[in-house]
RNA sequence: GGCGGCGUAGCCAAGCGGCUAAGGCGGAGGUCUGCAAAACCUCUAUUCAGCGGUUCAAUUCCGCUCGCCGCCUCCA
């Protein structure tokens, strides 16, 4: 099957082809671990997991890079006013982020390089800029000069002449610049820098912004590779620097497709410090949300569109997932022998023809999760004819584990049941046979008291739920 | 001011030249059920912000208007 994606350099949609056969290498932009990722930080890191995942759906082998930016102007500031070690501010911000990607079940990258890692590499890269011509030394400063980069602004649409215009220029710190619009490769020490400085050919001093993501990019995947990823606010200026430096340092064409997800609104707002509305994980998961709702509802809108985040919509990706997980049971309980059904087997072709060709045509993650959708609605029907059988259910089941590849959210963890609460359970379910119902609903209320929540089928077997959280459906 | 995106049912959200405009949530009926719940079934947009144009044919292409949003030096 042939995966495109839309690239935001040609400003089209067009056919993956991978530099290496068999092989994708992305970098995808990852937090500046100055504080908490907020839930629109993690809704592009859904994106990255989705794109990963799909990759690999379609049997590619996967090198991702995802950086972690620990040397930026909050990062040092944070430091220099807490007088603490940058590396032992951002520690446990990190950690707290992995504990994030796991919660959400987004799969790890292969390599996580951090800029204070790559120091060498960075200067090196500097160093073959300022041999080109392309950047120059002013005090201990480095500047890139866009003007000796005709491509510059291609990415983002927008050229010199016009970002002239319009734009109030903080004269201060620009002075020594030949051009307002040079960014910097390295900035010379100033006094806020505290202790974050290291030294250079240019002098004692820190890199600027863009340079580590093309470092450390080419370190990893090479001077020319696949995918960069990362949120729209990032085309310009931060792609488009990385651009103008990685392709003058090495004149290849650094970057193949560009993919940026759109923001994400709370409540049909702009997130901002102002509003208070920058939830963290952690805030959501305070107020009862689960991780697993989350995580749909981060996925199920497509990358490129705006997403508005609301309770409600994890309210509704709550229910979805029951409705897709109230199937996946129905299968992992199915008895009887016998071969499946051709319409099982049809259905599931079906819906794994459309599946996939959702995901190939740019991530189509709505339509992709439609085609399950339609194949619950199938498969209920056949199963009203004639309750599903063993093969059926394995098939069904299989399906799932197949589909959640990608999705990662409908298969959740074995949960054990305490021996206790399980034989509550039966002991209330022989009392239901034998109509004994005073006792049974006794049953009932104590389990209620332990936080279990007992519901019954019109099968006979009945749920347990513990926290909002479907854990088992036990068979009669 | 420059560059770009979006406006599809109560809400969310696909489709982007031609079969009855996907899917989810919610809602309304129904089936099942000791109860409670859950689950399942059916229904829920004569129409795609508005107005023009191109075309045999437009939600899909073009233009204008209205509304919302993003970027324009360190915000994913």
């Amino acid at each position: 099957m042939t995966i495109q994606f839309y690239d935001a350099r040609r400003r089209r949609k067009a056919p993956f082809e991978p530099l290496h056969p068999g092989e994708a290498r992305l970098y995808t932009c990852g937090p500046t671990v100055y504080k908490d990722a907020h839930i629109g930080n993690l809704r592009t890191y859904i994106f990255e997991d989705l794109l990963r995942r799909t990759l690999k759906f379609f049997g590619l082998k996967v090198v991702q890079v995802m950086n972690l930016t620990d040397i930026d102007d909050k990062t040092i500031r944070q430091s220099h006013a807490s007088g603490v070690a940058l590396k032992t501010l951002t520690a446990p911000i990190i950690e707290r982020f992995f504990r994030d990607l796991k919660l959400l079940n987004i799969e790890r990258a292969e390599i996580y390089p951090a800029a204070t890692d790559h120091i060498p590499e960075i200067i090196a890269l500097i160093e073959r800029l300022l041999a080109k011509g392309y950047a120059y030394q002013a005090e201990n400063n480095v500047y890139f000069s866009v003007e000796r980069f005709p491509e510059y602004g291609q990415l983002s649409g927008m050229n010199l002449q016009a970002l002239a215009r319009g734009v109030r220029i903080d004269a201060d710190e620009y002075e020594d610049k030949e051009n307002f619009r040079d960014f910097a490769l390295w900035k010379g020490w100033t006094q806020e820098d505290g202790d974050v400085a290291w030294d250079s050919p240019f002098g004692r001093g820190r890199p600027g912004w863009h340079i580590e993501c093309s470092a450390m990019s080419m370190k990893y995947l090479g001077e020319e590779f696949d995918i960069h990823t990362g949120g729209v606010d990032n085309i310009f200026p931060h792609h488009e620097n990385e651009i103008a430096q990685s392709v003058a340092a090495t004149g290849k064409s650094f970057v193949r497709y560009w993919l940026h997800s759109a923001h994400l609104l709370v409540n049909g707002e702009k997130m901002s410090k102002s509003l208070g509305n920058q939830w963290t994980l952690s805030d959501l998961l305070e107020r009862g949300l689960s991780p697993r709702a989350i995580r749909y509802l981060l996925l199920s809108g497509h990358y490129r569109q705006q997403l508005n985040f609301t309770f409600e919509a994890v309210q509704a990706a709550g229910a979805a997932l029951q409705r897709l997980d109230t199937l996946h049971q129905a299968a992992s309980t199915a008895e009887g022998d016998g071969p499946a059904r051709d319409s099982v087997r049809r259905i599931i072709e079906t819906a794994r023809n459309k599946f996939s060709a959702a995901l190939a045509d740019d991530l189509n993650i709505s339509e992709a999760l439609a085609a399950l959708f339609d194949l619950v609605a199938e498969a209920h029907r056949i199963r009203r004819e004639m309750p599903l059988n063993r093969a059926e259910g394995f098939a069904l089941q299989n399906f799932w584990h197949y589909v959640d590849r990608v999705i990662g959210a409908l298969i959740t963890d074995e949960v054990e049941i305490p021996t206790e609460i399980e034989q509550l359970v039966h002991n209330r379910m022989r009392l239901r046979t034998d109509r004994k119902y005073a006792e049974a609903d006794a049953i009932r209320q104590e389990l209620a008291g332990k936080g279990y929540q007992i519901d019954d089928t019109n099968q006979g077997s009945v749920i347990i739920w513990a926290k909002g959280r479907k854990l088992v459906n036990i068979p009669h």
